[in-house]
DNA sequence: GCCGTTTTCGGCCCGACTGTTTTCAGTCG
């Protein structure tokens, strides 16, 4: 038995139980229970006050102890055996919950999609008393799109959205300013939807302008403080946009923002103060009404530190957040390690990259362009990387605010070897290394590869670490705990890869490798200018990892950088 | 079903929108 086990038995228990219609506090307390697992570090071995866990009482327990002696729980089997399995794809259609469905199988004995299609064209499901004919007709157009919505879109798709409608919302001059809420706000590898919450006084007109600018596939509500739409933007994206006056601007933003466990936590804390948290304000016990300017505010309100958007995740943040001051933050960065210029795939020559990190005010870079093996990157020779060198040293003596190291983004060959020989590597400042080939390799052979780059004592640091594309591609599947042990052991920087596409390692993976105090850089790997500004994003993304300032080497001053990892 | 330095019973986070109702339940986020 273990823990995950336990996890899926609870969850499952809640669902059948949802779709019987039963007490929603009920359904609750498994889910509750699920979770009080799932947030808990230990393995179940480790756990041996598991039945006194908070949230865990004599129901939830007696499926724990039913499960580890025999293997299955006799809760489940009852219920398994009372709800046709038939049931359970009807939760996912919209507007249907477990009392719904409850009722329509108690009335008219509906147990599966097909029986409830076959009640909704004989039009006897809008004689059942609470259903009427528009749920009829409803029910039947949403099964007949059922499974053709795409779930989760990737961030990087997410980001194009979000732009898009930006600047329609800058377009409407009744909006006086506006923000992005929701996942793509907490910067979350993957959305469902985008959330807005625009400042109005005039909700209506700014409701019918959205309506008519944006490329609407349908609207799901539109009242005056919210409307609901399904964009058609390359993906249908469901968007909410909430309208609030000025002075709900900052709570509106919080509640919005989420994530839902980070809420329930915060209003949990509010209400054991006797006060009432909302997305209008805080209400206080004497029925007032309390606005913030600010989200900072807000949380200072109850005596807690800013909490970036991005660390608002299981509602574990609350606690920690005394640790937050010594977290990674935009500001903090000096320096970005990882870019390419026209010499291989980029699309800016080396002056127009380093003005571009000059106006980020970035104290020292690292050009490093693809090298001879990545053909199709235009990658360096030898030859040509000696003329880099060269032209790179030049321009450094033009500046004296900004230090431009020479590196490269050397490929880890199919067979092992490195692109360059260490004499021609000796003569660079900062040496990445990189697999771009052979991703459907064997774990063991991709392991050699990094093996070999990483125990190479010219190499500095391993870039995009697993080569996952979000919502695309894998990438080459490494055993990424043995190369975190493999950077502690030949003291070797792993990058942070802030490319929206990448994110790259995974937040779990930054995670360990800062509690092996391993040195983590976080890159943009710029392909263009425009994007050196993903620096923000993946700076948030860190933060998810509660990466520490100290632990990102592009925090350390330029002094320090050329200490410890230049000339080391 | 779970919980209790305000409670062992009566709450459980809060509010918008829709549709079916004549005052509100269900669903959703």
């Amino acid at each position: 038995m273990n823990k995950k086990t336990i996890i899926r038995t609870f969850e499952k228990i809640a669902l059948y139980m949802e779709l019987l219609g039963e007490n929603p506090f009920k359904v609750g307390a498994f889910r509750k229970a699920a979770n009080v697992l799932e947030l808990d570090p230990r393995s179940l071995s480790e756990m041996d006050d598991i039945l006194s866990l908070k949230g865990i009482g004599k129901g939830t327990g007696a499926v724990i102890i039913d499960l580890i002696e025999k293997g299955e729980s006799d809760l489940l089997k009852e219920l398994e055996n009372e709800v046709p399995s038939g049931l359970i794809p009807l939760l996912r259609v919209p507007g249907l919950g477990g009392k719904k469905i409850a009722k329509l199988r108690e009335t008219l004995g509906i147990d599966s999609i097909e029986s409830l299609r076959n009640a909704c064209e004989s039009n006897e499901v809008s004689k059942v008393p609470g259903f009427g004919k528009k749920t009829e007709e409803k029910i039947l157009h949403e099964l007949e799109i059922l499974g053709t919505r795409k779930g989760k879109l990737p961030v990087w798709q997410i980001e194009s959205v979000v732009l898009a409608v930006e600047e329609v919302l800058r377009s409407i001059q009744e909006i006086t300013r506006f923000s992005v809420a929701g996942s793509f706000r907490r910067a979350e590898e993957e959305s469902s939807d985008v959330d807005f919450i625009v400042v109005t006084d005039e909700p209506a007109i700014v409701r019918e302008k959205l309506l008519e600018t944006l490329p609407v596939e349908e609207t799901v509500a539109a009242g005056d403080a919210k409307l609901s739409i399904v964009l058609d933007m390359a993906d249908l994206v469901d968007a909410d946009f909430r309208f609030v006056t000025d002075d709900q601007f900052a709570t509106a933003l919080h509640h919005f923002t989420g994530s839902k466990d980070h809420n329930v936590k915060m209003r949990q804390l509010a209400k054991a103060k006797g006060m009432k948290i909302s997305e209008y304000g805080v209400e206080l016990e004497d029925g007032t009404m309390e606005t913030f300017k600010t989200e900072k505010e807000f949380f200072a309100y109850f005596d807690l530190p800013f909490i970036p958007p991005s660390l608002r995740m299981d509602g574990r943040e609350i606690e920690r957040s005394e640790e937050i001051a010594q977290l990674v933050t935009f500001e903090d960065i000096r320096s970005d390690l990882h870019m390419h210029t026209t010499w291989s795939d980029g699309g800016y020559s080396i002056r127009e990259m380093v003005e571009a990190c000059r106006k980020k005010g970035y104290s020292h870079m690292v050009i490093t362009d693809h090298t001879q093996y990545l053909r199709v990157a235009n990658g360096l020779t030898p030859e040509r990387l000696r003329e880099q060198i060269a032209e790179i040293r030049k321009l450094n003596d033009e500046y004296d605010d900004i230090e431009i190291f020479c590196g490269t983004e050397m490929d880890i060959l199919p067979d092992g070897r490195l692109d360059f020989d260490d004499d021609l590597l000796q003569e660079l400042d900062f040496v990445i290394a990189s697999i771009h080939s052979n991703f459907n390799q064997s774990q063991e052979q991709i392991m050699e590869r990094l093996h070999s780059a990483i125990s190479n004592p010219y190499v500095h640091m391993i870039a995009h670490p697993t080569g996952r594309i979000i919502g695309q591609r894998e990438g080459y599947n490494p055993d990424v705990h043995q190369l975190i042990k493999w950077a502690k052991e030949y003291d070797k920087i792993l990058e942070f890869n802030a490319n929206p596409y990448r994110f790259d390692l995974a937040k779990e993976y930054l995670e360990e490798a800062q509690e092996a105090n391993v040195k983590i850089a976080i890159n943009t790997d710029a392909h263009a200018i425009d994007q050196l500004k993903h620096m923000e994003i993946g700076v948030k993304y860190a933060q998810k990892a509660w990466l520490k300032k100290e632990t990102v080497v592009n925090t350390w001053p330029l002094g320090r950088f050329i200490e410890e990892i230049i000339r080391k």
